[in-house]
DNA sequence: CTGAGCACCTGAGGGC
DNA sequence: TGCCCTCAGGTGCTCA
């Protein structure tokens, strides 16, 4: 489920949770995610001081001078309500309630650091700014991320000859763009997702950086509503979908010109654009 | 440095 | 019913 607006939301459901909260209880299921998840049993009496996000990594800072590094890959949650105990990885327990990453794929990532070496650390230090800025990105033992600008977008993409689409996916240009959102903000741009990068034109460049940071808001506000249900269980899962202008909507009329959506695929992704407002 | 390809893993859904 | 194929929201590695 994990883009960065659903990393976001997750973020902002499990901070009444779980900070200020003390852990009375932290198993794994022995699994190996994309690494292998450490012994966290040793965390209980341990206190939750703040949840913080960096690109769709969550951070728990821990009151022991360590931080519990969450990643969701492609198919994990984070939800006090399990499916089945088959894919439950990690279950956070406190007085109160109980939160799982729950990850069938296992391409998730669940890594204890030491909170001095944060910023550091390989998974972190080399990735690009963020597309919002969010309260989430501060707190973070070191100095908030940078928020990216269309001048940065710009300058990444001069010495870039790969596809404007698979390009916006590389962390090391922006975070957080993924699969879905990549196609919806280049729809809303209006950019063709093959235009090579280094031929985005400075003005296309401030379009796009506007169109990623709207398309990104307006799935956190969506997505807040289609998240809850992952961490409360009454609901179904939301209408989430419905937002979507192109992605997973091959053949479909553009809502704008009514062309059938085009799909194709790039670095071995699905792409979906219209042939008419995407020249 | 860039770019292309592959790898990790399980489950859902379609075609036969 | 079952088998086989394709596809899925991410990321990091290798090799040219």
């Amino acid at each position: 489920m994990p883009e960065l607006p659903e990393v976001e939301t997750t973020l902002r459901a499990l901070k009444p949770l779980l900070e200020g909260q003390t852990l009375t209880a932290v198993t794994t299921s022995g699994k190996a995610l994309r690494q292998p998840v450490p012994q966290l049993g040793h965390l209980a009496g341990i206190r939750v001081t703040h949840l913080a996000r960096r690109a769709k990594y969550l951070l728990l800072g821990l009151s022991n001078q360590h931080t519990l590094l969450l990643h969701l890959g492609m198919s994990g949650r984070l939800t006090t309500h399990p499916p089945d105990a088959k894919h439950t990885h990690l279950t956070l327990a406190t007085a109160t309630t109980g939160v799982s990453l729950y990850d069938p794929r296992r391409f998730g990532l669940a890594l204890l650091l030491p909170t001095p070496q944060l910023s550091t650390h390989p998974l972190l230090a080399g990735l690009g700014p963020e597309p919002l800025d969010l309260p989430s990105l501060h707190g973070l033992p070191s100095q908030p991320p940078p928020i990216l600008t269309a001048s940065h977008l710009y300058a990444a993409t001069r010495s870039r000859t790969t596809a404007i689409k698979p390009t916006l996916m590389d962390a090391k240009l922006v975070v957080g763009v993924g699969n879905i959102y990549a196609s919806e903000s280049l729809f809303r741009a209006g950019i063709n997702p093959t235009l090579p990068a280094h031929k985005l034109t400075r003005k296309q460049a401030e379009s796009l950086t506007g169109h990623i940071q709207h398309t990104l808001t307006d799935a956190i506000t969506a997505g807040g509503s289609s998240l809850r249900d992952y961490t409360h269980p009454s609901g179904q899962l939301g209408n989430f979908q419905s937002m979507f202008n192109v992605y997973g909507r091959k053949d479909q009329p553009c809502p704008h010109c009514g062309t059938p959506i085009a799909h194709s695929v790039q670095a071995q992704r699905s792409t979906f654009s219209c042939p008419t407002c995407q020249k």
